[in-house]
DNA sequence: CTGTTTAAATTGACAGTGTCAATATATAGC
DNA sequence: GCTATATATTGACACTGTCAATTTAAACAG
């Protein structure tokens, strides 16, 4: 009887999630194991089970957590914001590219309905969020009502979701507008606003 | 000696390529294994070995052959609009949407580096297409020179990548603008297309 | 304080994976 | 027909996630 010490860390639970961000951050969604987890935590291989009922469980744990996280962000920057719609829907797409430069492993997690459950009620509740958020700014400002609001709220959420990703799978480089001099993820936003404006 | 017929396919690689589709297409990324495939042709677990030097390997070859298909129907489909602009931009994307949806999880390999080597030359130049034919569309029409044809282009792209994936990812449902009727992912292009043009 | 119950961690096993090395076999070229 | 070469085979290795049985620690009841 070597080692007693390991015996009921009291926060097991809380140790693992933070190795397996790190592990997430560091190596990548494929990085982050089980196995490799408990051996980091010098704990027995099956001793995660109890905390999480499988890899599953983790991930989406992981991937609600992260969600929450973003939802709050956005919300308290946009509460920043008094009432200006370009400002604001400024706001909304920086705070999320911000997030997904910082976290770029996280942001992909997010999106990928194969590794989190997606009957966890939790997770889509995180999701509707974000897209109320959005949606909330939109109903109170928009001035075209050439188009459903909703289809403007899409087109938004659409763009930004896709210049992230492609600046995360390195498809596309940071870069600036050549004409005006402003960042290349401002202006494209800028395109999108002057379709909805007026 | 029982079996002796397998010995030779003569195509093995092609063969393993279609059963990497198929697995593909209806499992999802993870479900394409080595093992899975060599038994399912009813051939040796390391008989694949010969033709991909390693999964990755043959991710590499699904992604390529996939993007290959994608950017020669991009341009098929376009060569058919004659200079509109409008017309041009509906039609780029119409066929990224489409082959999205038919082959979601292709569609989504293809933007995923980690799973295919970023360093492939061949998969590099196959992504560089797409954006060329994109901003060849936008060189020749686009009117609004307050900001880059360069931000237009990636601005279009951004919006069309990030509905498919919503799409894909099952975040976002198919409908119709409650305003004009038309179809949402058309209603989307059309609100980034007024903010280019003119 | 004692005995029992419950929560948490352990060990061990199982089936599965990708990859590598050594071996066997078939095809093609001289 | 012999020899290369390409291709397939078997077997092993170190992994992985998951499950069952067990042991230990803590919490609780009397």
């Amino acid at each position: 009887m070597i080692k007693t010490s390991n015996y009921h860390h009291g926060d097991l639970r809380e140790k693992i999630l933070q190795t397996s961000f790190e592990l997430l951050d560091n190596e990548g969604i494929e990085a982050v194991g089980i196995r490799k987890i408990a051996r980091t935590l010098d704990v027995a291989h099956s001793a995660p089970a109890n905390h999480f009922k499988n890899k599953q469980a983790l991930l989406t744990a992981l991937a609600t957590e992260s969600f929450r996280y973003l939802v709050s962000k956005i919300e308290k920057d946009i509460s920043k914001e008094t009432g200006n719609l370009r400002l604001s829907i400024h706001s909304f797409s920086n705070t999320i590219l911000k997030f997904g430069l910082k976290y770029p492993n996280r942001y992909k997690l997010l999106w990928r309905r194969e590794y989190a459950d997606d009957q966890d009620d939790e997770l889509g509740a995180a999701m509707d969020d974000i897209y109320a958020a959005l949606t909330a700014i939109l109903c109170e400002h928009a001035k075209n009502k050439q188009v459903d609001v909703e289809s403007q709220a899409i087109a938004l959420w659409s763009l930004v979701h896709g210049y992230v990703l492609l600046r995360l799978d390195e498809n596309l480089k940071e870069g600036n507008d050549e004409v005006t001099g402003i960042k290349r993820q401002v202006a494209i936003i800028d395109v999108l606003i002057d379709g909805i404006i007026e």
